[in-house]
DNA sequence: CTGAAAGCGCTTACAG
DNA sequence: CTGAAAGCGCTTACAG
């Protein structure tokens, strides 16, 4: 319709060469009349980028994720990126077939929060050109991680309910081979001991353990074994109602006999009928600060570089009703 | 490496001739000894069929959206296709953008909780040959629709209300422009006639009104318009929320004084400390026939179809502590 | 049953 | 400053 090549257009569109401006307004003119954009996937294969970066996490459902995924995808459009997104639901074979599938030319890079079991798996898909960053999880140093600092998390709500005045705090933890989890538990079990308290410590019976059930079953397990229990703390606001409901059934109730603390903030739990204390994760930040490091990587395409990075955001406690 | 031709290797992968069973014996040997998986990009330019569906939603945070994109993504999943994810915030430019960049080669179908501001533009990619769905929110008769009965929603919870002998029914609703919140409000407004009760309503000030702010704003001013009042009904769990605690703060009591019931149920509504009744919409549901009728549509290429389709899910009222 | 050729819609050296 | 050619990695008629 302008009648040029369409390899002037291409140069026209992306302001590759020097057009002669009497041509490109004829193309530009052109272009808007047709609607015409160029087919990002042709684009794609040829420059082998795909400005696509895939998400593989267990559910987008989990509060930490979903705020995650949506500061990831925030910042990734600002930026040109698409998100293409996968649930794992923290089963190691469906994560298995989503990595597969994204290996295969779909992404130039990999944002995961994995089950563990498929380490080797996104090794090989690194050593292809594909960056791999975890998030919220650290589970080998051979990739780059954006997460929290889950031990001070711990260290300090632990410390925080010891200032209350609690002798007998009880942790509702996930999975103990799961860092997260893992590290928590360091720092309560360091603030209980400087103060020279006992462990109570259930390990709530899901893997994720960000349920509610948990919290209810759990809470009733450590009041039953725990009868002096003053204080409980949980891994999630959710799971954290469930203890609340599991502490009124039981005829006590919040703060008066038994404190509760969430180690993962959620927006909900300041609107609660008793607002609950919780450590705030910056979930929106460190999903922008996600992506932001994956296009940096992409794009500078230092994939061989040895030196991996692990960046650590700091939690915040919000001192709410339920302490 | 089983030196053959690559369009050999291309039919025995894709079982699309007879291949000899000994070349194809070699082939997938060498496939399995080079870990090779065809490269998806090249494929879709050639086939010009993406296997992908964008989603366009205002926030996978909002929990149907979350969970109709959870269930949309496993359906996705096991046919083979993926999924392409933006978030609006109910911002009409930020919706043209994704559109704009998904219509560009990415996607072979759009599944859309739209602002209603580009309805224009909707209709051009449509006639481009890529599918567009609209899921929540049915705001124009030209495209398929997955949506749930929000008329007999209102109008159901209003009429379990009044037979729970309440007679001074407030509803807080979104903007009245918007199909769901219009048709809520629609069945409400038939029930409360037909009671021959009179009408409390009023419309929260964010658009969405998903929020709990907005509860507890919206509950502390029908509170004061209205002292008879015995019952609210709320447009989420979460909005409900902040309903409760404003009552509280009220210092009055859920249900004794005024009971409450939210239109759109939420897990958690089963384990707050006073458990929520809600109508549950079936979301998980939602999302997977979602998918099903977008890919049908794709596969079958009925696009010109003048015919649309309009899926409606029933939702159910569970009954639980606030009512 | 299999190879050679064309083409999906772009971009990018290479000439001119 | 612009056109013609090659090529990204596949698939699919077309011969043989």
């Amino acid at each position: 319709m302008a009648s040029v090549d369409v390899s002037t257009v291409s140069r026209a569109l992306n302001n590759k060469a020097y057009v002669h401006p009497d041509t490109k307004r004829r193309i530009m003119k052109a272009v808007k009349a047709l609607g015409y954009s160029p087919n990002l996937v042709a684009k794609s294969l040829r420059q082998g980028k795909r400005k696509t970066i895939g998400v593989v996490v267990p559910s987008i459902n989990i509060s930490i994720f979903g705020e995650i995924v949506q500061g990831m995808e925030e910042q990734a459009r600002r930026d040109g990126y698409s998100i293409l997104i996968s649930n794992t639901m923290d089963d190691p074979v469906v994560e298995r077939d989503c990595l597969q599938r994204m290996r295969t030319g779909l992404v130039d890079g990999i944002v995961i929060a994995a089950t563990g079991q498929n380490t080797r798996l996104l090794a090989d898909i690194a050593s292809e050109n594909i960056t791999v960053i975890q998030v919220v999880r650290s589970i080998s140093h051979q990739f780059d991680c954006v997460v929290a600092d889950y031990y001070r998390c711990g260290y300090e709500a632990t410390a925080y309910l010891i200032k209350c005045g609690c002798r007998h705090i009880g942790l509702i933890n996930g999975r103990s081979d799961m860092q997260p989890y893992q590290e928590r538990y360091q720092g309560y079990k360091k603030a209980v001991a400087k103060a020279g308290l006992l462990e109570h410590v259930i390990e709530a019976s899901k893997d994720g353990s960000q349920y509610f059930e948990d919290g209810y079953q759990s809470t009733r397990e450590l009041l039953h074994a725990v009868p002096a229990l003053d204080a409980i703390m949980v891994a999630t606001d959710l799971q954290g109602l469930g203890a609340i409901r599991a502490i009124k059934k039981a005829g006590l109730t919040t703060p008066e006999n038994i404190r509760v603390i969430s180690l993962t903030g959620h927006p909900i739990g300041a609107t609660l009928e008793t607002a609950m204390t919780s450590m705030q994760v910056p979930s929106r930040e460190m999903g922008e600060c996600t992506t932001k490091l994956m296009i940096e990587r992409i794009e500078n395409g230092d994939h061989t570089s040895v030196r991996h990075q692990q960046i650590v955001f700091d939690t915040m406690l919000i001192s709410r009703e339920t302490t």
